[in-house]
DNA sequence: TTTGATAACTTAACACCGTTAAGTATATTT
DNA sequence: AAATATACTTAACGGTGTTAAGTTATCAAA
C-alpha cells in the first residue's frame, strides 16, 4: 500500500517545485516580476495548477518568506553554537542579519518590507509555527542572555530586541531600496551602526 | 493678453487636481489601490488625460513623494527655528521624522520603501532640486552643527547622518508594515531608540 | 470487466492593470 | 473661411490575479 505514499510524495515534490521556481524568479528578477503565469511557465504547468497547492499568491509568497527566515535562523544557529560571550554573539547575529538582507535583497524585501508576512495566527497571538516568530524569539533570547550576563544596561528585553531589529532593518532597507544614494562605504555603515547601537546599550 | 495665462493656470490646476486625487487615494486605501483608472474616475477625466500631465505612473508617484518630503522639511524647519542646542534639535527632528512616518504610512511607504524615489539626477550626482536630497542635507547639516558644538563623538558627518536616518526608517518601517506584531508601546519604542542612538553618539 | 467516482490538471473567461495610437471636437491663427 | 494647434477621449494591446467549468486519467466497487 505504498501508492498513497508515493502520491503524497509527488504532491510535495510539485509543491516544492513551485516554491523553487517562484524563489528563483524572485532572486533573479525581483518582486515585481513574479507572476503566477511566469511561475507556471517555468515549471511547465498551467497557472491554475498553482492554486491547487497554494491558496493565492500571498500564500505562496508567505511560504517563500518562511523558507527565507529558516535560512536566517540557520545562520544564527551557527553563530550561537560558537558560544561566545552573549553580547558578542548578539553583535555577530546582527551582522549576519544585515549581510543576509543585502545578499538576498528580493527575498528580504518581500519578507520584511511588504505587509504580507503573517507574524500572528488567527487568535491574534504570535503564531507558534511561524519562522518569523522563531527568528524574533531567537533574537530576544540572545538579548535576555546578554542582560543576565550584565552586558546590557536597559532591562526591558522586548524594547531592546525591537530596537536592534529596527536598526538592522533600517540599514538593510535603505541600502537595498535606494541603491543610487551616495551611501558611505557599506561595511563602514554596518560596523558603525552596530558599534553605535551597542555603545548605547552596553553597560 | 491674459488668455494664455489663464490657460496655463487651468493646466496647473488640473495637474494639481490629479496630484491631490492620487494623494487622497493613497492616504485612504494605500499604495496597492492607486491605479490610473481610479484616479481618473475620481477627477472625472479619462485615464489617458493623466498622461498629458505626467510621463507615467512613476512620475506621478514621484511628484507625490516630493510633496511628502516638502511637508517633512516644513516640520523640520519649525524645529530648527526654535534654535535649541544642536543636539536637541537633532533629537527633535528624529522624533518628528518617526511621527511623520507613522502619521502618513502610505505616503511614507511609497517615498522611502519603494525604489521609485529618485535621489539622483541623470548625471549620477545628487539631484539638486529633489526634496529628498534637501531633506537629507538638512539632517546632515544638523549633525554637522552638533559635531561642531562637540556634542557628538564620531567625526564623520555622512556616517552618523545615515545611521540616524536608518534608525528612524527602521522603526517607522517595522511599525507600519508589521502592524500585527506585538510591538512595545509605540512611544516607548520611539523614545528608547532615540535615547539609545544618542547615548551611542553623544560625547 | 465494466461502471462510477475521485483526483489532478487544463481551458476559458472575468475584471482589473499601465500604457499607447488614433480619433474628435473645440479654440486659435492665418 | 480654412488650416492648425490644443485638450481631451475611445479603443486597443498585452499583461495581471483569480475562478468556474471542463477534461482526462486513475482507482474502487459492482
Amino acid at each position: 500500500m505504498g501508492i498513497k505514499e508515493r502520491k503524497e510524495r509527488e504532491q510535495e515534490d510539485l509543491q516544492q517545485k513551485i516554491l523553487d521556481a517562484a524563489s528563483e524568479l524572485f532572486a533573479k528578477d525581483g518582486y515585481e516580476s513574479v507572476s503566477m503565469r511566469k511561475i507556471a511557465d517555468k515549471i511547465e504547468y498551467s497557472p491554475t495548477t498553482i492554486y491547487l497547492y497554494f491558496k493565492d499568491k500571498n500564500d505562496l509568497l508567505n511560504q517563500i518568506c518562511e523558507e527565507t527566515f529558516a535560512n536566517l535562523i540557520k545562520d544564527w544557529q551557527k553563530i550561537e553554537d560558537k558560544a561566545d560571550e552573549p553580547i558578542v554573539s548578539l553583535k555577530k547575529s546582527m551582522q549576519a542579519y544585515v549581510e543576509f538582507g543585502l545578499k538576498y535583497p528580493n527575498h528580504y524585501e518581500v519578507t520584511f518590507t511588504n505587509p504580507i508576512m503573517e507574524f500572528l495566527g488567527e487568535s491574534g497571538l504570535p503564531f507558534e509555527g511561524s519562522m518569523g516568530q522563531k527568528a524574533f524569539e531567537n533574537l530576544s533570547l540572545q538579548v535576555a542572555k546578554s542582560m543576565e550576563a550584565g552586558q546590557i544596561k536597559q532591562n526591558d528585553v522586548a524594547v531592546v530586541s525591537q530596537l536592534i531589529w529596527a536598526m538592522g532593518h533600517g540599514i538593510v532597507s535603505l541600502l537595498n531600496s535606494h541603491k543610487d544614494f551616495p551611501f558611505v562605504e557599506k561595511d563602514t555603515l554596518i560596523e558603525g551602526s552596530i558599534d553605535m547601537i551597542f555603545d548605547g546599550i552596553k553597560t
